[in-house]
DNA sequence: CTGAAAGCGCTTACAG
DNA sequence: CTGAAAGCGCTTACAG
């Protein structure tokens, strides 16, 4: 078996030094380079004939960049469960790289023993193979992040992560936006008191949504009800708290997720309580799982496709700009779809 | 911004070689290597203390290997329409690529200007940047292929492709046997007349099934009647020929695909023929869409999950023996899936 | 047991 | 306009 052609052979079969085959195939048209198209001629016939094709590799230690994009997920990339809810974000990236002219390196490698995947495989950064990469996951590691940041490698994040020593690029959605404007929906359809329910954990996507629900009630100068906000799991959404929502004059339920929204409509249904009659009812971000028995719920569309698209369009200007290292932060609009589960509350009526 | 220590800085600090940390870096405890325990001590805190992490690119560079496995498809490899079909080998190759610690490249960029996606971008093959590919699609290219093979790149084609000049390599699902099984079973519940629709298309996919129906009526001692199979579009399947079909005493329809099992229901719905009393019905393969009235078919499940383990498996095989080049050919069976549009046929009872 | 040297396949100043 | 040389940061025979 014959061994792959490299710069050498090409250069000696066109008659050039190495040096040109390397200019003419990158086309370096600056400074002081000026090659004859004679020679540039020969050198891409030479690089035909031989079917050469250059060692990104080699490539990437002698040049630091080799158009190879990397993508790395904390979880599966191909996962079955997340099915619905990766598949958008590679397909906006995929399609972006492709008419950026990378190709894509997916990390299926980089996992530890304990089956976790990470960036640093015996503490070093496996990403390093490509010019940049787009992280994303919800179980990713901050410290790791931090690291990542210090080094000084390009890479853009798909959701809002802030470390504490430092500035992560990201594309994010609006949920804030998305979140004041389905406030602000409810409100003119007559709500007064609306409650919001989330899980505890204080990640940025969560606390973007409550600071939209904040802003709202501030920009309406209405006055909100600490106790109308529940941050918790759905088991700890409990009957009394439903009730004791009732009762203190809510008509309206923002909810977060899934889990925390079948767990209310449970309660709500052995209160024989019905939407949207007897409340009213929103989900903070579209749902990758059905909802039984809600068809047609009132909620905002996360725009994943445009989402992985922008990923690496900040991530191909960041590698364009090395010389300034800015980080580049943006949320994308998300779309607000009235559904059926929002009515004018019953007694307004 | 200090520069990152490297191998040099290690091998001063510890008063040894370069070549020395090298090996006590890797632990290369084999052959004739044999290094004090000592000298790997002073190696390793040197180490420790500059906080020395080896380059990745300079390794694979220096160690002739990088590890990493592509992935070529000729649809795009992320498609909406394709969804349910490609993402199970996606998630084969996926997974069984992380198993054997490779990495993955999808080629987005190998795609001209006309959209259409190729191997060979102005004739260089672009997949000379990994160790290896696997290849899927359905609308590929052969004489890419066999270029392909002419050159040696190692690759694993999911589903079988000939060529005229050599031999792929490749995995496939074993559509004869499946279709065989589905034959038999049809006649042991009484059908003594079986009618075979395939498109007009040769491709191996689709010899298979006819050759898994011919050698079943061929182990069952049955005459087979040419006229039995049909090979065309859906637009070519006419009432005239169901009806034909029905006159000559077929009970029972072996279909290839979702748009000719469509036009059969369509034609037999107004010839007021239902199943399966009036008939059997039966597909030659899992469907990806639905099919509108029946929800629960007699089929065979085709094994992509571990069609795309397999085919990692084969191509890794095929890389730790570079020396013979032996092709593999490899058929996975498919499950068989008694539905409810099989039934003894009517008159039988 | 360890060092000096060559080489992996590129890119990039630096000369001319 | 083009060549010779150094260097990217490693690994791997080959000596000793």
């Amino acid at each position: 078996m014959k061994r792959r052609p490299r710069q050498s052979d090409v250069a000696a079969l066109a008659a050039v030094s190495p040096a040109i085959v390397s200019l003419v195939i990158n086309d370096r048209a600056d400074s002081n380079v000026r090659i004859s198209p004679e020679t540039r001629q020969r050198v891409w016939d030479a690089v035909r004939e031989l079917g050469y094709v250059a060692n990104p590799i080699a490539r990437k230690l002698a040049g630091n960049q080799n158009r190879l994009l990397g993508v790395f997920t904390y979880e599966a990339i191909f996962p079955l469960e997340y099915r619905n809810f990766y598949y958008p974000f590679l397909l906006g990236i995929e399609e972006e790289v492709q008419a950026q002219d990378y190709d894509l390196v997916l990390f299926t490698r980089a996992s530890g023993p304990d089956g976790k995947r990470s960036i640093y495989q015996d503490s070093i950064n496996s990403l390093q193979i490509t010019d940049g990469a787009i992280l994303l996951g919800v179980h990713e590691n901050r410290s790791e992040l931090s690291r990542l940041v210090q080094e000084g490698f390009p890479f853009v994040f798909i959701g809002r992560r802030e470390i504490p020593d430092g500035a992560i690029s990201y594309v994010t959605a609006d949920y804030g936006e998305a979140t004041r404007t389905i406030v602000e929906y409810m409100v003119r359809q007559g709500h007064q008191h609306i409650a919001y329910l989330r899980p505890p954990e204080n990640r940025e996507a969560t606390l973007d949504r409550e600071a939209g629900y904040r802003l709202a009630f501030q920009q309406l100068d209405k006055p909100l009800i600490e106790q109308h906000i529940f941050a918790g799991n759905s088991e700890e959404v409990t009957p009394q708290l439903i009730e004791r929502f009732f009762v203190e004059g809510i008509t309206a339920f923002l909810v977060e997720n899934t889990p925390l929204i079948r767990r209310v409509l449970e309660i709500a249904r052995q209160l024989g309580k019905s939407i949207p009659r007897d409340f009213s009812l929103a989900l903070l971000g579209d749902h990758t799982e059905e909802i039984d028995p809600i068809p047609d719920i009132t909620t905002f569309l996360i725009p994943r496709k445009e989402m992985g698209k922008e990923a690496v369009r900040l991530l191909v200007d960041l590698l364009s700009h090395p010389d300034e290292p800015h980080v580049r932060q943006v949320a994308l609009p998300c779309t607000f779809v009235a559904g059926q589960t929002v009515a004018a509350p019953f007694r307004a009526k």
